[in-house]
RNA sequence: GGGUGAUUAGCUCAGUUGGUAGAGCGCUUCCUUUACACGGAAGAUGUCGGGAGUUCGAGCCUCUCAUCACCCA
């Protein structure tokens, strides 16, 4: 063969790749010699997604633990596959058509914008399977899965599949079970994309905000005493106040306030508890009275003490408001604007004063359809409206004034007209008599923690809206068992806290989506009918009348039945049934609409036609990745590779989604399958830069994998990201060390080349030779414990170990050492010695090649087929199982005292700078048997090596001689009068220094009665045996002192 | 505010049941010696965040303080 200087991976990689790719070599079972499988599923990435360093990083991973296990004979699956990420794709589909000027979405109507987003797909989707392949990934492609696969609206040429199936049929079934439900919930509300998304994809951003504080004056201008006590009781003010003062961050909300709530322990609220107070905002006339309540959530000490209760637009009110049965006005349409529907504001108002009497009762629809926004705030932004609240409560006096700081030094406080009772919100400075108004409005500028959307940033807004619900409660339990039950565990363990804590604290998942592009929701609705219904008007012929359909024109709730079913057939035939149960004989025909409008107007002309529509929204993306594990596999049919490869073994993914996606796939694979997706959960951090910042386009510090692999081959990069998967671990990628690794890939491959050059022969897949020769037993012991250290490493998910293991063998013992110390015997005349060492080379480099392949695939594969002509693809070569068996102890020995004595020579060389090309003649006193063999055996070695001419044998050394003590005997070289005896005193002086810190560490703890008492028998000895040769290496070395003291 | 983790060489980090600290990169000096300059040889640098405790012995266990990061409110 003819090696090229360097590895070429941009040429080979692909090459390779194609090369396993055609030969199947990652199909399923391919390789497999034992029945035992090993499953990995592939976190399916967005599928028009780009590889990135997290991928890159998890991917890795997966692929060492695949071609390790298949190399052992396992019969393995990686499956690989793509997720449908509902509102990422919807949201660039409609990015695309407006910027190829393209009918808007609403335009375009649901079916037409999902063929929209099927060609998109088609176009754009499956990139990141391309990139993986660069990576290295040994996933069985054929199998790729997509969670759309088998929807209605895919188009001809998608590959078939029936992921949808089973997610409908996940759907109906936890319906059946009451596991799923539909219920009017506070929700996380994006007003662009005007959908729900879960807890999960807001991130609260800390931002600059303001809170204004406003006073609710008390209703028919009663007034009580505010006395405000310090910590001691002392009373610090007393005043009396016709009004509450109220601090927000959003004032807006005031118009749907329910109540003023303050803790039940606020002394100071306590005598106008049970009152009523104003909302200071809206038409004078209709000003709406609220109560004063009591409840546990406000804190004392924020604020005034006394909050607003706005249950439709705060979590916190939410939860207050349901306790206190108070009613929960929703005051922003989807958009985020306030509302413009219902009835004149004078109406609701009186509608809702009444209600806030007790004159009038109200249920959740009831409240839903009023509109407490006044007619001059109707349509407004959220936020332009927050700002015309503050305008008008401060304009008409009802802002709580402080003194103007910039107002300057001047009379005490008390005489702002609109401020008599202001005092308590007194910073305290002196106001001024200068022209600037003495009272301004206090506003606080405030961090305030803000609800972002995950994607695209638009500030979430609280709604209560009708939702579908997952009642994570009921199926939680079996998720939290397996974790407490051991069967499956989390990695690193600190996991398994955090996932107790989420899932015992868990809410109910909000699992439906107001978007078009996902499984749409497997409900149709139609109309509650019944015969003892009013509405049901005979019209003397036996028919019922359209007045049946009137109720329902306001769209409630309680006129609706639903018909839950995998397909619309069945749905119409639960609806057939329903009809028929309830009026027979009536209805002939059951028609379905796209949506209620249709279906109403329909209906109505048509009364007996029982009209239905489907549900519009779609699941949550991670309903359907939480069947992942089993719907890849064929589920609902219960396929082979059901029941071969579920459950699998490992999960590999980032921390991140423990919550997203873990423990749903836990929570489903248990409800639908009975038992866990997985046994091993290995959660890692998320990737950052070399300096631990998160990266970003914006900071511009975003590493691609794939300009990584372009500079330094996909090898490279995988050994840079096992080297840094410590278990629990900060990931920081760093380009230097990727090249490092680039590095030691040419290492590799000129130890190859080294072969080359020595023209080894290579007949073949080499067998392990039987060694006589010390420096081969010797390295086929290193082979041995290094491959017990992958093993042990890789099976504990400790990929940093296997690869600093690989690494310090590969470069440190077997280029280092190996390679050297066989050139004298591969260029020798011993031709037993040089076969024996050529056999054992090739054997111990092709050792290399395989346990480094799972981290190395390209890089090895190629030497494996350059080294020889080889039975199988090294892919599937058969990974070893021998182990420290192998080690030769007294090889062992042997190799490590000579390699301890060329380091010393060469240290106390460089020293006293001896020219490094220098030969020089050895000298060595009271050498006993074992050094003198060791010397006999290896002598050509260490001359080599360590520059020695001769080695000679004295009683004692001659003046001016460098001293290198060692165990069997101490050896010395003469440098009369090229010796610079000051340096090589201070040599001397530092190594007794660091002896003697050893020596006293090593007296001290054998000296110590306690010592010998209570610590293990072989930790003494070790400790005498240590002590008994320092203290031999300290004595030759105060006598090489004595001596250059002398010459000095 | 709650939770989790971190703090070890100039930098980035390992350090598995407590036995006296390591790697890579960087740095210094020397070397183009026939596998490799993406290399070889030698070398320097640490009161293991501060304090206290348990122990014969603590980077590791306990407590406490400080700083930082992330997650959840």
């Amino acid at each position: 063969m003819a090696m090229e200087k360097t590895f070429d991976a941009k040429t080979a990689e692909p090459r390779i790749y194609k090369m396993w790719e055609e030969a199947g070599a990652f199909r399923a079972g391919a390789n497999a010699t034992r029945d035992e499988t090993f499953t990995i599923m592939l976190p399916p990435p967005n599928v028009t997604g780009h590889l990135h360093v997290g991928h890159a990083f998890s991917q890795t991973l997966m692929d060492i633990l695949t071609r390790w296990k298949r190399m052992q004979g396992y019969d393995t699956l990686w499956q690989p596959g793509l997720d449908h990420a509902g509102i990422a794709v919807q949201l660039m589909v409609e990015k695309h058509l407006a910027e190829t000027q393209q009918p808007k979405r609403t335009e375009l109507g649901r079916e037409k914008f999902l063929e929209k987003v099927w060609e998109w797909k088609a176009d754009n989707g499956g990139m990141i399977e391309q990139q993986g392949r660069r990576l290295g990934n040994s996933l069985d492609w054929e199998r790729s899965a997509f969670t759309m696969s088998g929807a209605s609206s895919a188009p001809s040429g998608e590959k078939p599949g029936n992921f949808h199936d089973a997610v409908l049929k996940v759907f109906v079934d936890m319906y059946n079970k009451d596991l799923i439900y539909r219920g009017k919930r506070l929700v996380n509300w994006d007003p662009h994309f005007e959908t729900a998304i879960s807890d999960l994809e807001v991130e609260n951003i800390e931002v600059d905000g303001h809170m204004w504080h406003f006073k609710y004056p008390l209703a028919g201008g009663e007034t009580y005493e505010y006395v405000e006590k310090d910590e001691d009781g002392n009373v610090t003010l007393r005043e009396t106040r016709d009004y509450i003062a109220i601090a927000t961050t959003r004032p807006e909300t005031m118009l749907g306030d329910g109540a003023v709530a303050v803790n039940p322990k606020d002394e100071r609220y306590a005598p106008i508890v049970g009152k009523l107070c104003e909302i200071p905002v809206g038409p004078k006339e209709q000003r709406r009275l609220i109560p004063i309540i009591t409840d546990p959530y406000p804190d004392m000490d924020f604020g005034s003490g006394a909050v607003k209760i706005t249950g439709a637009h705060d979590f916190n009110d939410y939860e207050v408001a349901k306790r206190g049965n108070i009613p929960m006005y929703a005051l922003m349409d989807t958009k985020g604007h306030m509302r413009a529907d219902g009835k004149p504001y004078t109406e609701e108002a009186a509608t809702a004063q009444r209600i806030a009497n007790g004159e009038e009762g109200f249920d959740e629809n009831k409240i839903a359809a009023m509109n407490m926004v006044p007619e001059e705030y109707r349509g407004l932004d959220r936020f332009e409206a927050r700002k015309k609240v503050i305008e008008d409560i401060t304009s008409e006096g009802n802002a709580v004034m402080i003194p103007n700081p910039a107002h300057g030094g001047g009379p005490g406080s008390g005489s702002g007209a609109a401020s008599d009772n202001d005092a308590d919100r007194s910073p305290g400075r002196d106001p001024g008599p200068q022209p600037a108004p003495e009272f301004i409005p206090y506003v606080e500028n405030k961090k305030i923690m803000q609800p972002q959307a995950e994607r695209g940033g638009t500030v979430i807004e609280p709604a209560l809206t009708d939702q579908w619900f997952v009642d994570a409660e009921k199926v939680v339990g079996p998720a939290l068992d397996a974790v407490k039950e051991g069967r499956t565990k989390i990695m690193p363990e600190s996991g398994e806290k955090v996932y107790y804590h989420w899932l015992e604290n868990i809410e109910p998942w909000c699992i439906s989506r107001q978007l078009w592009w996902g499984h749409q929701i497997p409900v149709w609705y139609g109309l509650a009918v019944s015969e003892t219904s009013p509405e049901l008007q005979s019209d003397g012929h036996g028919r019922v009348s359209v007045d049946i359909y009137q109720h329902a024109e306001t769209g409630q709730l309680a006129w609706e039945e639903r018909f839950c079913a995998a397909s619309e057939d069945e749905a119409r035939q639960m609806a057939a049934v329903y009809a028929n149960e309830r009026i027979p004989e009536h209805f002939k025909y059951v028609s379905v609409f796209e949506n209620y409008a249709a279906a109403m107007s329909f209906g109505k002309k048509n009364p007996d036609h029982y009209c239905i529509y489907r549900d519009p929204d779609v699941l949550d993306t991670w309903f359907s990745s939480g069947l992942w594990p089993f719907g890849t596999l064929g589920w609902p049919e219960q396929t082979d590779e059901l029941a071969k490869y579920f459950p699998g073994d490992v999960l590999v993914t980032g921390q991140d989604i423990l919550f997203f996606w873990v423990a749903r796939m836990m929570m489903m694979s248990e409800a639908v399958m009975d038992d866990i997706p997985f046994h091993t959960v290995y959660l890692h951090q998320l990737v950052r830069d070399a300096q631990g910042k998160k990266m970003s386009k914006t900071t511009g510090n975003v590493i691609d994998p794939l300009d990584m692999i372009d500079a330094y081959g996909a090898d490279a990069l995988r050994f840079s990201n096992a080297q840094m998967a410590a278990l629990g671990g900060v990931l920081k990628i760093s380009e230097d060390r990727i090249k490092g690794y680039r590095n030691f890939t040419t290492k590799l491959w000129n130890a190859f080349s080294f072969a080359d050059h020595y023209a080894i022969p290579y007949p073949g897949d080499p067998v392990r030779p039987q060694a006589t020769q010390t420096l081969n037993k010797w390295i086929i012991g290193e082979v041995g414990k290094v491959r017990e250290v992958v093993d042990e490493a890789l099976a504990a998910y400790r990929f940093n170990d296997a690869a600093d293991a690989l690494y310090a063998f590969t470069w440190g013992k077997v280029c280092d050492w190996y390679l050297e110390f066989s050139k004298p015997i591969l260029q020798g005349e011993d031709a037993a010695a040089k076969l024996e060492t050529e056999q054992t080379l090739r054997w111990v480099l092709d050792q290399c090649l395989i346990l480094l392949h799972p981290i190395m695939p390209f890089i090895t594969e190629e030497l494996w087929g350059l080294a020889g002509t080889r039975s199988k693809m090294l892919v599937h070569a058969d990974w070893p199982t021998y182990g420290a068996e192998m080690v030769d102890a007294d090889a062992d020995r042997e190799m490590n005292w000579v390699i301890g004595l060329i380091d010393n020579v060469r240290s106390a060389r460089a020293q006293v700078h001896v020219p490094a090309g220098a030969k020089v003649p050895l000298l060595v006193t009271g050498l006993d048997a074992k050094g003198q063999s060791a010397w006999d055996n290896n002598a050509v070695l260490i001359q080599r090596l360590a520059r020695i001419e001769s080695l000679g044998h004295v009683d004692a050394f001659p003046k001016g001689c460098v001293t290198i003590p060692m165990d069997g005997g101490t050896f010395g070289i003469p440098l009369e009068g090229l010796i610079d005896v000051a340096s090589e005193i201070a040599r001397l002086e530092k190594t007794l220094q660091k002896l003697g810190k050893e020596l006293g560490g090593l007296r001290g703890r054998l000296n110590n009665p306690k010592f010998a008492a209570s610590a293990p028998d072989e930790v003494v000895a070790e400790a005498k045996e240590n002590l008994r040769l320092r203290e031999g290496e300290e004595a030759e070395i105060k006598a090489a002192m004595a001596r250059l003291q002398e010459l000095g």
